[in-house]
DNA sequence: ATGGTGGGGAACCCA
């Protein structure tokens, strides 16, 4: 089974993209973030007819949470349990969706940003964090994969040039740490190992052509748990879909499973 | 310190 996920930056914009993707590496669950659509604007036929079932959540312009299968999607549940804003589709749930897929529990998260050190946004990004560790615990125990968008860059090597971020989220020592909690805790780095460097970097910004000059940072992860992490065969970065005309802003990440 | 590029949706907000 292969299990991606991807920061699309929009769904609907992005189909043919996401539809080619699917084919090209003949993927059976894909989680997405910023899907930047409504539950009214989905599903998508084109996905439909390539058998993919689609559950989403998020109303909001800007966020949006979205899991793919063509194994079945069982037992969803929009948001975890703690929270920040769980039951209010307006402020967050479009920020995680889970679903049981041939029989993986698979998480779709778009960690908050937190734009400024200095804005309240970044103290509830480490909240948030902190929340979704706690209910991710009781999950070390089956087979569960926590993908997504992470916002954060763990490693100094995970970013392009650390002084450029001297005073920036992303890359200050408690989002590391609140990172580093889930491997402490059991989980594991599903992709690293598989894909060592020095392609490490899964996001380069529209701007100054970062993407051209490769100034990127590592932001998209996915975490598994032991069990899961014993099936692994390999895992890539599929840098090339940032390439050209109309990429997202992310690649997506690839985890093949036995 | 600022602004650069995209997406959403129709003025700004967000990344």
């Amino acid at each position: 089974m292969r299990i991606a996920t991807w920061n699309v930056n929009s769904l609907r914009s992005r189909i043919d993209r996401v539809e080619k993707f699917l084919e090209r590496h003949d993927i059976d669950v894909l989680t997405l973030q910023e899907t930047k659509a409504r539950e009214d604007q989905l599903p998508l036929m084109g996905l439909q007819a390539l058998g993919y079932d689609i559950a989403a959540a998020g109303t909001n312009q800007w966020n949006g949470v979205a899991v793919l299968s063509r194994v079945g999607i069982e037992d969803v549940q929009v948001g975890f349990e703690g929270m920040p804003g769980w039951g209010d589709p307006i402020a967050d749930e479009s920020r995680a969706i889970g679903a049981t897929c041939g029989g993986v529990r698979v998480w779709s998260l778009y960690v908050p940003n937190g734009r400024k050190v200095d804005d309240p946004h970044y103290v509830y990004k480490l909240d948030w964090l902190a929340k979704l560790r706690a209910a991710a615990r009781p999950w070390l125990g089956v087979d569960t994969a926590l993908t997504g968008d992470w916002n954060i860059a763990p490693m100094d090597e995970d970013v392009f040039d650390m002084a450029a971020f001297a005073k920036s989220t992303h890359v200050t020592p408690p989002e590391r740490e609140a990172f580093a909690a889930f491997l402490d805790d059991g989980y594991v780095d599903l992709v690293r190992p598989h894909a060592p460097g020095p392609e490490v970097f899964t996001y380069w910004d529209y701007y100054r052509q970062r993407y051209e000059r490769n100034r990127g940072m590592r932001l998209d992860f996915v975490l598994g748990s032991p069990s899961l992490a014993a099936r692994v065969t390999s895992a890539f970065i599929d840098r090339d879909e940032r390439a050209g005309a109309g990429a997202s802003d992310h690649a997506p990440v690839v985890v093949e499973i036995a």
